[in-house]
DNA sequence: ATGTCATTGAGGCAATGA
């Protein structure tokens, strides 16, 4: 079970990359941000042709999420973040598919710092821990997955000189990002790679991308009940590279199937007592990784 | 401030957001 984040930056421009990519990577669910175009300019019809049923919550030139399901209609759960009617920007969807309840984000990017545009990132933040909350509350099986437009810790981008007054990086931004993963969510591709430099966004400005001096800023956060299931969790950044590509590349984790369900029965009797695999999987023996 | 790209509204480019 392959579950994908992707800002595609323009959802009528990035099409034919969009397609490329799910035909090459297949994943079982895709999230997405930034249509920049309104309910009526999605392209379901080939998206369909491509395999994959859809939600989507447009808005004219900017914003807009969708999510997509291999084989299946997604089934919708909520539209929007609860707790402002007033706030009209399309940035959060939720639906259930192929198991997994998954809420798709477009956090803002809340840039210039200071300003409104970050409070009200700073409040649209605080709404979704509270959102967060329930979800996890509920214990089924969630992910959380978009572009969260924050660079968790220094180890997250190239460079963090020329970013220090991004609102990217700034320490609120960061605190609420770390009163997320303090809720009890995982942060797959920290988790899989605790210590190495992963990037999901390279702007377009002074060929930061053929430099690789990027970001990570778009996160797969996974709840108490698929921790267990993280498989594998990476980025392809060969999108990244293509024609008219995306600043953001895809991002994506690997779920193992969901366990079978446990019954009565004690397990057939192992023929021969397996070695115990060494117990390194959940021993979290190195742990070193910590804000700057 | 700058860099680049997508979008829009008007126009043959400038403003805006990222």
């Amino acid at each position: 079970m392959k579950i994908a984040t992707y800002n595609v930056n323009g959802i009528r421009s990035r099409l034919p990359n969009l397609l490329e990519w799910l035909e090459r990577e297949a994943p079982d669910i895709a999230c997405l941000q930034e249509l920049k175009a309104v309910d009526e300019g999605f392209p379901i019809g080939a998206i369909n042709d491509a395999g994959y049923g859809a939600l989507w919550a447009g808005q004219a030139s900017w914003n807009g999420v969708a999510i997509l399901a291999k084989g299946v209609d997604p089934v919708e759960s909520r539209r929007g973040l609860p707790g402002d009617a007033k706030d009209t920007q399309s940035r959060y969807l939720e639906a259930m598919a192929h198991g997994i309840l998954v809420g798709c984000l477009y956090l803002p990017n809340g840039n210039p710092w200071p300003g409104p545009k970050f409070e009200y990132k700073l409040a649209w933040f605080e709404r979704f821990l509270r959102h967060a909350q329930r979800l996890l509350d509920s214990g089924q099986p969630v992910v959380l997955a978009g572009d969260y437009n924050v660079v968790p810790t220094d180890e997250d981008i190239y460079d963090p000189t020329h970013w220090r007054r991004d609102a990217l990086l700034q320490p609120e931004s960061r605190d609420a990002y770390a009163r997320l993963l303090a809720q009890g969510w995982v942060d797959a591709l920290r988790k899989r790679h605790p210590d190495e430099r992963i990037y999901t966004f390279w702007d377009y400005f002074r060929q930061h991308w053929p430099r690789d001096r990027g970001l990570r800023i778009d996160h797969v956060l996974l709840a108490p009940p698929l921790a267990g299931r993280l498989k594998d969790a990476n980025v392809d950044r060969w999108v990244r590279d293509q024609p008219k590509a995306s600043d953001h590349a895809p991002t994506w984790v690997e779920l193992s199937a969901s366990a079978p369900k446990r019954t009565v029965a004690k397990k057939a009797p192992a023929k021969k007592a397996a070695p115990k695999k060494a117990p390194a999987k959940k021993a979290a023996s190195r742990r070193s990784r910590t804000e700057a």
